[in-house]
DNA sequence: GGTTCTATTTGACGCAGCGCAAAGTGCGAG
DNA sequence: CTCGCACTTTGCGCTGCGTCAAATAGAACC
């Protein structure tokens, strides 16, 4: 299969990178497609491949022992995942599902050492990635230790709207089906509670709800909102 | 200054090095020590520095705008820490503080990608670090969106007692000293309920407390009980 | 040995948000 | 067009844990 380099060129992963080196790592990617629903890889299963999501969007969740489950990431394109080679494990520590009609790349993960060490750039580059993705978990962890609910949601609202909006007439659309229950688990709440906030912000003008979908209506008002300010 | 060799050897992360490649890393390096109390660098200011802990205790804590605090993590011998250059920052995310008489080594962070480039060994280990640390992140946000305090102050316990205890008669001390007030910091809760359940479970017999003290009395029970065990 | 400072304990109280339950609604399948 | 399912909304009661407040106890310092 052959992937135009022109593909990946603007990402960010590939921006120091030759021409050369990029055909080099892109002859040996599968590229793939996901309809909705789909799952990429499986938590448990062996790591057999690492990604690069280039369209659509992805919902990474972690299921515990005890059957809760969580959203651990929402994937965007250009995001590099599935790389749990890196992270010294031989499974992945979490299911990918596409949230839409998602097309990806994929590596065997037995080239990822040779990459990083064939290629030094890109070993920065996913330094930086990973370390994106750190600082992510971090502040997702000071949120969730010192702000009540209502901020923590529309923190993470703000974020999607950032990620993965697109602009429409009356406001921000979240440009991919989430429901209640999805941000119920990225904020770490239930979904009752995100149903009522939701409500409440619709009252006010702020959002506007409907089944999967959310457009934010006022930013700005949402931005005081999450920081503190009622 | 001249380190030794010997001294970081048995460290995961130079364990694939030539003696000559760790010669050369640590020829740039400068070794310090703090003392109790002394901070190694301060949240916000420019990122000047990468480190490595050879010796003693540090707490890593961020300051959130509105003053509240929190502990990021515990830094333990043979950590890398401070490398907010990986993570695309200029400054430090957080204030790194010896809890202990700690001794550590500096590198300027402009040697970091000459390192990285120089020795891909040493960016696939650092690459290993970093995915630990995010996956200890994602365990802890994984906590706190499922698990009641309690169970989340009895994993932060054993995390400390896995990672920084030390036998002793009775039980496994905590090498250093950690108040009600950081384990709060650490699990997202208050000092005042980590104080009554250390209290609780000192009256089971599980831990015996102390100022700034603990110690593990029971790790058995005490990991029962962080499964959800009642 | 007393004074002071900081850490810890403990009690009383209130409420944000969870669990439970039931009703409402948009959407795809047939 | 209608049926049925999955998602969402909303009400209500309860409780885990935070807030406020005050007492107690080590440690450090003079």
């Amino acid at each position: 299969m052959r992937i135009d380099r022109s593909i990946v060129k603007p990402l960010p992963l590939f921006s120091k990178m030759s021409d050369g080196e990029i055909d080099q790592i892109l002859s040996h990617a599968t590229s793939s497609r996901a309809a909705q629903g789909d799952t990429v890889f499986v938590q448990g299963t062996p790591a057999n491949h690492f990604f690069l999501l280039l369209n659509g969007r992805l919902k990474v969740t972690q299921v515990t022992p005890d059957g809760q489950q969580i959203i651990v990431r929402v994937v965007h394109p250009g995001d590099l995942f599935g790389f749990a080679k890196a992270l010294q494990r031989l499974d992945y520590p979490g299911t990918a599902f596409a949230a839409a009609e998602s097309l990806y790349l994929a590596w065997p993960t037995s080239l990822w050492s040779f990459f990083v060490e064939q290629n030094p750039v890109l070993a920065v580059s996913a330094l930086q990635t990973i370390g994106n993705r750190l600082e992510e978990a971090h502040t997702r962890i000071r949120e969730m230790s010192t702000q009540e609910v209502e901020r923590r949601v529309a923190h993470a609202v703000l974020r999607l709207a950032e990620k993965a909006g697109r602009a429409e007439d009356g406001g921000i659309r979240i440009d991919f089906q989430i429901s209640r229950q999805d941000i119920a688990e990225m904020t770490g709440t239930t979904l009752h509670t995100v149903s009522r906030l939701l409500s409440a912000w619709e009252g006010k003008g702020l959002v506007e709800g409907g089944r999967q979908k959310l457009l934010v209506r006022d930013l700005k008002r949402l931005s005081r909102l999450a920081e503190g300010e009622k």
